[in-house]
DNA sequence: GGCTCTATTTGCGCCAGCGCAAAGACATTC
DNA sequence: GAATGTCTTTGCGCTGGCGCAAATAGAGCC
């Protein structure tokens, strides 16, 4: 957490640093720390003091919350060039989730106070934070719809799909999710079971909709997968 | 929508316009234009363009989204002295929800750029509304775990003990919910149908901690509800 | 008071999805 | 390359909650 930074590739577009010119970019970017979080180690936990605003560099996290029980939701994963902590910096005493990188990251944050005075300099900063919160925002609104109003297997097909932008890799036979992820992760993506979601992959897998192995998941037709997620019915799926 | 408006109770306390002195406020308000949303009639519909900002003078206020095949969900209530419209101003082009006032309500509203110019002029309030859309942030995620990982009757009693804090009128016998709320509504809060709230409303009739009636709820018993939202089991509730 | 409209209740049958259990498939380590 | 640990699959039985249908209850209107 020591040395500055200024133009790594996922930085200069990131959805944080949109309205900026390169200049004010690299001011902003040299008042950050540096920390690298190693894979399967956690940047923090639900709970700590939420003193810092951050910005992923490189790698890939996860933001999940742990009830009393100890049953996992996964609130979103975090890919390079996005900002987390944004909400809980500013709102809240405590970060409402526990931070895990799945590859090896590097993240870079900015001081409460220090981002408030950047805010302050910088307007578009703000309004850019502002933006973010507000997209966030609406896909947690579109998320709150799906998990009252559609099924399972829907449900995990648009988890998918969401994947598959954020960080579809495509490769000969269709699109490979780049990230380790388990069919626990999914269902506590989707609000369902780890049973669960075995049985839908390997109800699509027989159909050639994906490939699908340990810690690993190829989608052959994303196609395939929109149809389940929108109306088209596939096969016999009843009005409703 | 014409005349302007300064110092109404809600106002002054609102979330929006906290940390201002009553001349900035008053400023702000005064920029703003006055409207009254009569019972049961749409302030906008999902889909309209977003261009608006608005705060609730009087009144509540409902919000929500229909899916393609007619399914209604909640997304929230809204009191007086809340806002509402920020992030779809912000980045939307459309409001992602219906604005429906249960009850006559008069609101007010700055348009889009307006609401800019008053963001850049007092930082104060663009920090307030930020702070707002980091609060609803994380109602929406603590929404999205209870769904994922709470049964229905422990959501049902969570969206009541909800409106509890934000509506509830102390009456003689206990709490009222001072707003007309039928089976369906709470149904469409909680993810679930008319019929499973009803049932689940009539077993604790029974057991003397609500009494309801048509588009009514009165809570006898907040604390015997707090028991079941959280995890002191009631009766015979097995172990998770 | 009676009519109409909408909200509510409850019986009943059904099924999507849960979750245990046990077996199988990969990776990793030494 | 054998052993260990984690992840995945699938059979099986069960049940929470759904949703139709039909009866009942309020509330407002004339």
């Amino acid at each position: 957490m020591t040395e500055p930074l200024h133009n790594q590739e996922a930085l200069v577009r990131s959805e944080f640093l949109q309205g900026l010119s390169a200049q004010d970019r690299e001011a902003i970017l040299r008042a950050a720390q540096l920390r690298p979080v190693a894979r399967d180690t956690f940047l923090l936990r639900q709970g700590d003091p939420a003193d810092r605003v951050y910005l992923l560099a490189q790698g890939r996290l996860r933001l999940s919350t742990i009830t009393p029980d100890g049953q996992e939701v996964i609130i979103r994963y975090v890919a390079p060039g996005e900002g987390f902590g944004v909400a809980a910096a500013l709102k809240d005493i405590t970060y409402p989730v526990s931070i895990e990188a799945v590859e090896n990251s590097l993240v870079i944050g900015w001081d409460r106070a220090t981002f408030a005075e950047l805010m302050e300099r910088y307007p578009r900063l703000a309004m850019d934070a502002m933006r973010t919160l507000a997209f966030r925002m609406r896909e947690m609104q579109d998320r709150v719809r799906e998990l009252q109003t559609e099924r399972v297997e829907r449900r995990i097909a648009r988890a998918l799909l969401r994947l598959v932008q954020q960080t579809g890799r495509k490769v000969e036979t269709g699109v490979l999710l780049d990230l380790p992820l388990t069919r626990q992760d999914l269902a506590e993506m989707t609000g369902t079971t780890l049973y669960t979601v075995s049985r839908v992959l390997s109800q699509w897998e027989q159909a050639g909709l994906v490939e699908s192995g340990r810690e690993r998941v190829l989608i052959r037709s994303p196609h395939g997968l929109v149809s389940i997620a929108e109306d088209l019915p596939p096969r016999s799926t009843p009005e409703r």
